[in-house]
RNA sequence: GAAGUGAGCCAAGCGGUCGCGGCGGAUUGGCUGAGUCGCCCGGCAUGUCCGGCGACGCGGCGAUUUGCCGAGGAAAGUCCGGGCUUCAAAGGACAGGGUGGUGGGUAACUCCCACCGGUCGCGAGAUCAGGGAAAGUGCCACAGAAAAUAAACCGCCGCAUCGAAGUUGCGCCCGCGAGUUUGCUCGCGCGAAGGCUACGGUGCGGUAAGGGUGAAACGGUGCGGUAAGAGCGCACCAGCAGGCCGGGUGACCGGUCUGGCUCGGCAAACCCCACCCGAAGCAAGGCCAAGCAGAGAGCAAGUCGAGUCGCGCGAGCUUCGGUUCGCAACGUUCGAUGCGGCGCGGUUCGUGCCGGACGACUCUCGGGUCGGCUGCUUGAGGCGGCGAGCAAUCGCCGUCCCAGAGGAAUGACCGCUCACGACAAAACCCGGCUUACCGGCUCACUUCGGGG
RNA sequence: GUGUCUUUGACCGAGCGGCAAUGGUGCCAGCCUUCCAAGCUGGUCAGGUGGGUUCGACUCCCACAAGACACU
């Protein structure tokens, strides 16, 4: 297997894409949120974690969704390294969300921290190895 | 120079690094598919079998690397039109819907171009659902006499009759005076006998000139005419209908004659006329894989024609075994009709498919799947040139390939320049329309002012 | 993506080619009550936007906007 975690690459097999992977997602996952984004989290059995989009019409027209869309993949290719593995992240923005770089990429690695505490708080034995700078402890178990 | 009108074009640019989608190339010790050859270890239904292992080249997926391409003028709204696909094909009539000056363009259009007519603007130009109201039905509030065959009312006029006043004034018949153009005019007086008129009412008749209104009032002005009036007559003007002549493919325009003299508006009210329109939509449709559970209903009775086999009847021949011909229509085959089911968006005509017996049939209801491939981008295509045409557009030649995703590809960072960047992103594909929009550029034209 | 429909005061609804646009809930004021509630009286506030047809449009036609529903 290679070790693709840290590479600034961004293929399809990170991304959330089926219809029951979401289902699974917001029927199991936890949700939190902060001013800008909402985040729901959930374990994936996966060397890697996979990132979903959610944006709903009232983050403005197509245009405007698309770029989102397309900084929020940004934020997510740069930080692979800062985030931890083997987690589904579906992201939802708020209506009113800044498109600011530095602020989506803050409020990304703040939320999926406190998706792992909450994960690791709920279950006995967390199936996620807490790991918050990525590249120590995650690849051994696959 | 200022103000404006119309048409068309562009949609910040350049370079670097990382990342994303598609296509192509190279490498690959990863995964996988089918094939060929070999080994004979395994199975038993001993084979051109099944299975296993190895080698070889080929393909797919993945990985690494590399080259090229990668949202719009509106991609939008989904308001029209077409292609394409499925419904067997897309037929008639009616219903329903749409369109509405003429000619052209187009695959087609509610689009475009040119022209005609109306309205607006000094003008360049703009704008108009712009057929029919003397086929029919309906509506026109309030106001107004009346809102649509014109008639009733007020008014005006004539005739008849009644009443009141009963005398003054007016007018006439009479006398005097003044003036005078000798026609007559003015002033005064008289009588009240008579008559007429003036007043009011009623009745009959004539009339449409007038009647504050209203968005709109049954032609306008003048002269004649009359008891009063009237297109009743005449002249001019407006309008309508018809005929003729000329121009134009045509809408229509110009001229002329005649007519009755005149007929309101609304059809984006019903309607009439002409023309057009089958339905659904790429989540259409096709293929593969996976997966589930079935249940109910129908299959009845014929008719006609043809074929010929078996049977039956008749006739001929006969070696008495049969054989040939004809009839009949019992069985059978085919076709038609009828019947039943389903369908052709609605109704109907017409028509298609299936059904002659328990099925590999038809119909209805129910159940399962929500994966992959395809459709999927070469097209009414772009650019350039030449030609036809006022133009929209068309023809010919050359040249180019220019997104094809699928939880859905264009982002981040850095440097430079400027006018500091609007509206906004494909989802089967085209042609239009409409709407949004920072700004910039080009061409043609109009009006006004100044200069030569 | 495709198809269908709606828009009338702060809210729910009716209506029609000619009004000062109707009703209820609400809100405001007054009366009643010792006070509140209920009740009574009065008031407030309107046809999504822009064009067109018509003498006249909330109504008819067109375009746009906003919203809702259905299929899948």
């Amino acid at each position: 297997m290679t070790s693709p975690r840290h590479s600034l690459k961004f293929p399809k097999t990170v991304r959330v894409r089926s219809r029951l992977d979401f289902a699974a997602v917001y029927e199991r996952g936890v949700r939190i949120s902060d001013g800008c984004l909402s985040l729901i989290a959930l374990p994936n059995d996966r060397a890697t974690s996979r990132l979903g989009l959610a944006v709903s019409k009232r983050c403005g027209n197509a245009v405007q969704r698309n770029r989102l869309k397309r900084r929020l993949r940004e934020v997510f290719r740069q930080s692979r390294a800062e985030l931890p593995a083997g987690l589904d992240l579906v992201v939802q923005p708020r209506a009113d969300t800044p498109i600011k770089l530095d602020v989506l990429r803050q409020s990304l690695v703040s939320l999926t921290r406190r998706a792992v505490k909450k994960l690791a708080g709920r279950s006995r034995e967390p199936q996620t190895a807490v790991a918050t700078n990525g590249d120590s402890t995650v690849g051994d178990e696959s």
